[in-house]
DNA sequence: ACGCCTTGTTGACCTTCGGTTAGTAAGCGC
DNA sequence: GCGCTTACTAACCGAAGGTCAACAAGGCGT
């Protein structure tokens, strides 16, 4: 009888230890399903919320995805860029091995963040956003100052590499090495770099 | 007074007439805007017919924007067989050159379908689908029975290379000139295989 | 201890979406 | 003309994304 009146009180989180669970949360159900199969509605209830506070925390569906990607996108971004100073050939053996680092420690935010790409355009964005600025970095460091169109699409074309690449890799259970998939990795950049000089 | 009741009569297609006008109504709306701000009802409005006779020709939203590439996946997935007698690097350059070919004639088509690949899980199986067979067929004749691991990441990739590379030749204008990425593309599967070994 | 005030939080509400279905009429064969 | 097949419509449904006024948790000054 006591307990009757009790609205079920709710617990007050700080603004950013709410924002951190609320993506925790929906990268989960996005990553064991679609975009498309997750309803805003069920994040709410999974995070133990009302929709609305969802709604308070974040502009819309696609805005709440797209943020669920980014912090995986900033860290990807963050590995490549590398020490100016060092060799050429030795920058992009680090950075590459620092991708493939983070590939197998992140392999399910990965494999996420490629197959929706294409979903929403802010996905897309992201992911293109993160590819040109990597491949602009790239061909400033082949090219000199005016690079051909070729040598544009052979790092464009090289970075779509390294993703498909990866993606079979982690399909295959990581065969072959690491060592190896990166030998290949950096071997067919310079390959096709030299081909569209 | 005369018109009073006339209800406006609706016109009878045959049914793959109807089917196709519709597959090229969806096709329309979807290249301009994306699959999610499409919806069935403005696509049946678009077409002049009922949402109800919409679902009666396709089952759903994603089998009809799936139904909405089909044709292209096909008519790609075509152009990669090509006749076994004559040597594998001819075969290789005219099998590219017939994927060129294709691009530069629907681009649009083209786009729609990688930049979508991700986005619904019937998409992303049917270009997975087109990239798994031509890949397999790759490695069959470059790898004889027991192709490695390395090998399968190396052509997988390179068929994302393609993809990534095309995207941006249509980006940037179509330069280099079609011959010039052709030769781009071949050296640099030969070159990645050859890593791969 | 008490009440105030900020703000994290709710829940009812709206519109539109994907999807279903009972029924209507176009147009062909007789 | 007459009926029969079937392309087609329109009204409907539950659930989705999205909005908003009101509520209460909890720190603060007294």
């Amino acid at each position: 009888m006591a307990s009757l009146r009790t609205r079920r009180a709710f617990r007050r989180l700080e603004v950013e230890a709410r924002r951190q669970q609320l993506l925790e949360t929906g990268a989960r159900l996005f990553t064991e399903r679609g975009y498309e199969d997750v309803s805003m509605s069920e994040v709410a209830a999974a995070a133990g919320i009302s929709k609305g506070l969802l709604y308070h925390y974040f502009p819309g569906k696609r805005a709440f995805f797209a943020a669920t990607l980014e912090a995986a996108a900033q860290e990807l971004r963050a590995l490549t860029v590398t020490d100016p100073d060092l060799p050429a050939l030795e920058q992009l053996t680090a950075a590459v091995d620092a991708y493939l680092g983070w590939i197998e420690a992140h392999s399910e935010s990965y494999a996420r963040l490629l197959h929706s790409a294409g979903a929403l355009a802010d996905v897309a964005s992201l992911v293109q956003r993160v590819r040109d600025e990597t491949a602009e970095r790239i061909v400033a460091g082949l090219g000199g100052d005016e690079p051909s169109p070729a040598l544009r699409c052979a790092v464009h074309g090289w970075l779509w590499f390294m993703d498909g690449a990866c993606l079979q890799w982690l399909q295959a259970g990581r065969e072959p090495p690491r060592e190896r998939l990166r030998e290949l990795l950096v071997g067919t950049l310079a390959a096709a770099a030299g081909l569209a000089v």
